[in-house]
DNA sequence: ATACATACC
DNA sequence: TACTGGTATGTAT
């Protein structure tokens, strides 16, 4: 019964605005106190106006909710009810309670960290941030409802005597890294969720502990040094042992347990303790290590999944921990009382939905389940069910990769267009620096911003290629500043906010539908009750996934067996890769003998690019574009299957299918599956009427990722164009082009991109060619002329790719007959003012003079 | 593909 | 005086 009760009436607007005491360390406050501070220091500011108006489209979004429950008939709800249970039997199935997923979470950690350091702040109500915003407090300012995500002013009148303190994120970094050594002792592969929390796996460390003797589970007080490791003392002595942070948790729900002195007294001098071989013991002896290490406690949460570890590292916070037993009465126990607004992902706009269906815990989650599935995406509810079963993933997923980096920055009103301009550059500046730290590109550039309202506001803009550098990604948001400054005017942008964003990196990004789409077909061979909390959840259990599987990943195999066809006209459906693979084929043929080095320095940049956590090796990723004699063999490169042990192994399964013949092959030895689809490849090629593969496939460059955990990964490497370009490129595309330092950059303005999607190519009659490089539609059949298209369109890129400095002046004439390109065209432009492509834009309307001609156009400077 | 909303720390 | 910044993901169009 959280504030929620009472937000689903008229007044419901205080809900954003009240305090939220719901996670940990802030129980039994003067709520209505704190709230009538709070609604006062706001009231009548932008901010909170906003905050109404926010609150009233949430209000709206809940009576159509409940407008549509209303007119649920009872069959429709029995049938619903029937397909819960079909889903909830299956979930059941798969429950998985042999994993021990540990969650570790510091306690109010950048507090913590400064009250370590500044030994005066201790007795003493503290935060750190600023005036606008804190970014957590220590327990004492909590008493106050002083909390993290609070306005600094606010918090001040809430508690007068509050000391702020500026944040030092280097200092967190430093004690991050110390603390995430301690947790690689007991989980290699843990997932940091932020500076301050972890996810574990426990497992397997367990089963090692069992035959540990007492010295490797013994570790010190302070002068650290234990059998099992060799940490240094790091920090001052200063405080007592004692003192560790006494202000903040003297009365914490178990705390240390023994003192110094207690256990033993090691030769050294340094008082010791032996941990015992049990979960919690292994946990507490890890917290009790990060406390030695940092003089900073964690809590941890034991549990048989992340969804409920999560849960329980919070049940006894501050320096606490709490196992839940890996019992389905345990869980299910567990769950019931949970309320809902504990679970992650369940926030305050999915809490307050589900409250005015009457649910607040999990137990009314699992009664209102046939409901839920009628109210909610099907993604939502189900998450919902798992949930209230007490589900959750059961495998620490590994770090992905990012998929976007952005900056942004809030400053005081901001109206000048000068003004915003330069700050846009900034951050564009910033941005590209730390795209270069990561050897980045992006094809997708997104502006953010806020006006002095609070409303917010984001245009985004994708390029054909990919982009790093400040001129290039500023050439894009600052458009997209022109254009929003255009479609306001005459009343200026008011902003209080800008940010930058890019996305739809190149270097990870396109691989993974195809990666994705091997492992799809891996497990078609294992029977699949998934288990949403197994190895894959994406392929796991729900129709859902399944459906991806068949209509989004199966057919891009169909279509690929499609080309051959294709190109004789007989199908003319062709997807993007299709396209871009048939161009290379002809590329390689042409170049064959004037192939060179292969790897420009654009090349090489990609290359050193890597991922994120370094584990793929980003070669491959021209690998295959260059090696036109590729053995078929490497169709999946026999590297070994580790053997799994963990959760994630179970991907592999007894059999494999062949993606060639669709057969199961009795074999997990991948050496022998390499075999049989060589065979099945060579087979196709010599009868070419059978459903095949066409050889063109070969090049596909599928390796399995050992290296990343346990899980079985094929990934088929999509060639990316830039890095095809610039494998082969000739001299003579090169002496084409000018180099007078002119950009020349698609635009765009109404493009018909038709439908590489559809899957249902086969029954197409009419051949749709787009270019697979500008993505406009091409109105000639001709293969010929359509290739000459894409060369041209190839060449710019490169040009582009070899020196966004350079650029040509080349105008890319569309393939012909009529409406082909109608709206789109292409714009040079002074590199420091480049033009990009742009949809609706008052200064650049899709117009028909642009077509064919464009080069001579230009736009506005922009700003004049 | 784009825009906006929600969520988490 | 003053209500963040970074990332991911879901939903709707």
């Amino acid at each position: 019964m959280e504030n929620g009760a009472a937000s689903t009436k008229a007044e419901g607007f205080l809900s954003r605005m009240a305090l939220n005491d719901n996670k940990a360390g802030m129980e039994g406050l003067d709520r209505d106190k704190i709230n009538k501070i709070i609604m006062e220091s706001s009231k009548g500011s932008r901010f909170y106006e906003n905050e109404l108006k926010r609150e009233q489209q949430v209000n709206q979004r809940i009576e159509k909710m409940m407008l549509q429950k209303a007119q649920i008939t009872d069959q429709q709800l029995k049938k619903a009810q029937a397909q819960v249970e079909r889903m909830t039997a299956e979930l059941e199935r798969s429950r998985d309670l042999s994993r021990v997923i540990v969650h570790v979470d510091m306690d109010a950690f950048y507090a913590a960290v400064e009250m370590r350091d500044c030994p005066e702040l201790k007795d003493k109500p503290m935060a750190v941030g600023s005036m606008s915003m804190l970014s957590t407090s220590n327990y004492h300012a909590r008493k106050y409802g002083v909390r993290a995500a609070m306005p600094g002013f606010i918090a001040k009148k809430l508690c007068p005597n509050l000391v702020i303190v500026p944040t030092n994120f280097d200092k967190y970094r430093a004690v991050c890294n110390e603390i995430r050594e301690i947790f690689a002792d007991y989980d290699p592969h843990f997932q940091p969720m932020s500076l301050d929390e972890a996810y574990l796996d426990f497992t397997d460390h367990l089963q090692q502990r069992q035959s540990w003797p007492d010295s490797s589970r013994t570790h010190r007080f302070r002068a650290s040094s234990t059998a099992t490791d060799e940490e240094q003392i790091e920090l001052p002595q200063e405080p007592e042992m004692k003192d560790l942070s006494p202000v903040l948790f003297e009365d914490s729900p178990s705390s240390s347990p023994c003192l110094p002195g207690s256990e033993g007294v090691s030769a050294a001098g340094g008082a010791f303790e032996v941990f015992g071989k049990s979960v919690e013991e292994a946990v507490r002896e890890m917290r009790f290590r990060i406390e030695q290490k940092t003089m900073l406690t964690a809590s941890a949460g034991i549990a048989p999944n992340t969804m409920l570890a999560k849960v329980c590292s919070d049940k006894n916070k501050p320096n606490g921990q709490y196992r839940l037993p890996s019992t389905r009465e345990a869980v299910m126990d567990f769950v019931q009382n949970l309320p809902v607004r504990k679970v992650s992902g369940i926030g305050k706009v999915s809490e307050k939905m589900l409250n005015a269906l009457g649910i607040s815990s999990c137990s009314h989650l699992g009664q209102q389940m046939a409901l839920l599935s009628m109210l909610f995406s099907e993604t939502a509810w189900h998450h919902f069910l798992q949930v209230s079963l007490g589900l959750g993933s059961t495998y620490i997923p590994r770090h992905e990769e990012r998929k976007s980096m952005s900056t942004e920055r809030t400053f005081r009103e901001l109206s000048e267009a000068e003004e915003q301009l330069s700050l846009c550059r900034e951050l564009c500046e910033d941005l590209a620096q730390d795209m270069k730290k990561e050897g980045l590109k992006g094809k997708t550039v997104t502006l953010k911003l806020k006006n002095v309202n609070f409303e917010v506001k984001t245009r985004a803009l994708t390029l054909p290629y990919a982009v790093a550098t400040v001129d290039e990604i500023f050439s894009v948001a600052k458009d997209l500043l022109k254009t929003e400054r255009d479609n306001e005017s005459p009343q200026p942008l008011r902003l209080r906010l800008m940010g930058v964003r890019i996305s739809a990196f190149v270097t990870s990004d396109d691989k993974k539908p195809l990666q994705k789409s091997i492992i799809g077909f891996l497990q078609t061979g294992k029977t699949d009750s998934g288990g949403s909390q197994g190895t894959h959840q994406k392929f796991a259990c729900f129709p859902l996934a399944q459906k991806c599987q068949r209509q989004d990943e199966v057919p891009r195999w169909s279509k690929q067996r499609g080309l051959e066809r294709s190109q004789t006209g007989e199908e003319p459906q062709q997807s993007f890769f299709q396209r871009a693979h048939a161009k290379r084929l002809q590329l390689q043929a042409v170049n064959a003998n004037t192939e060179e080095e292969g790897h420009g320095e654009n090349a090489s940049e990609i290359t050193s690019t890597g991922t994120q956590n370094g584990v793929e090796s980003s070669t491959k990723a021209h690998d295959n574009c260059t090696a036109s004699d590729r053995s078929e063999n490497d169709f999946v490169s026999p590297v070994e299957a580790r053997a799994s042990t963990s959760g994630c192994g179970s991907a592999v399964s007894e059999r494999l299918t062949c993606p060639v013949c669709f057969r199961q092959v009795e074999t997990t030895d991948l050496n022998d599956f390499n075999r049989h689809i060589d065979q099945c490849l060579s087979d196709a090629s010599s009868k070419p009427n059978q459903y095949t593969v066409s050889d063109t496939e070969s090049d596909l460059d599928l390796e399995i990722d050992h290296k990343e955990c346990e899980v079985m990964e094929i990934r088929a490497v999509q060639c990316e164009v830039e890095e095809d370009l610039t494998s082969n490129r000739t001299q003579e595309d090169q002496r084409s082009l000018k180099s007078d330092s002119i950009q020349t950059v698609l635009i765009n303005g109404d493009n018909k991109t038709v439908t590489s999607q559809q899957p249902q190519s086969c029954n197409d009659k009419s051949p749709v060619l787009i270019c697979p490089i500008c993505q406009l539609t091409q109105d000639s059949d001709d293969l010929i002329i359509f290739n000459h298209h894409v060369d041209l369109c190839l060449n710019r890129v490169v040009l582009h790719e070899l020196g966004g400095q350079t650029s040509s002046s080349i105008n890319l004439p569309s393939v012909t007959n009529s409406k082909a390109i109608d709206g789109g065209r292409f714009l040079p432009a002074q590199v420091s003012k480049g033009k990009t492509k742009r949809r609706d834009s008052p200064s650049s309307p899709p117009s028909k003079k642009a077509k064919g001609l464009g080069p001579r156009n230009t736009i506005d400077k922009f700003f004049r």
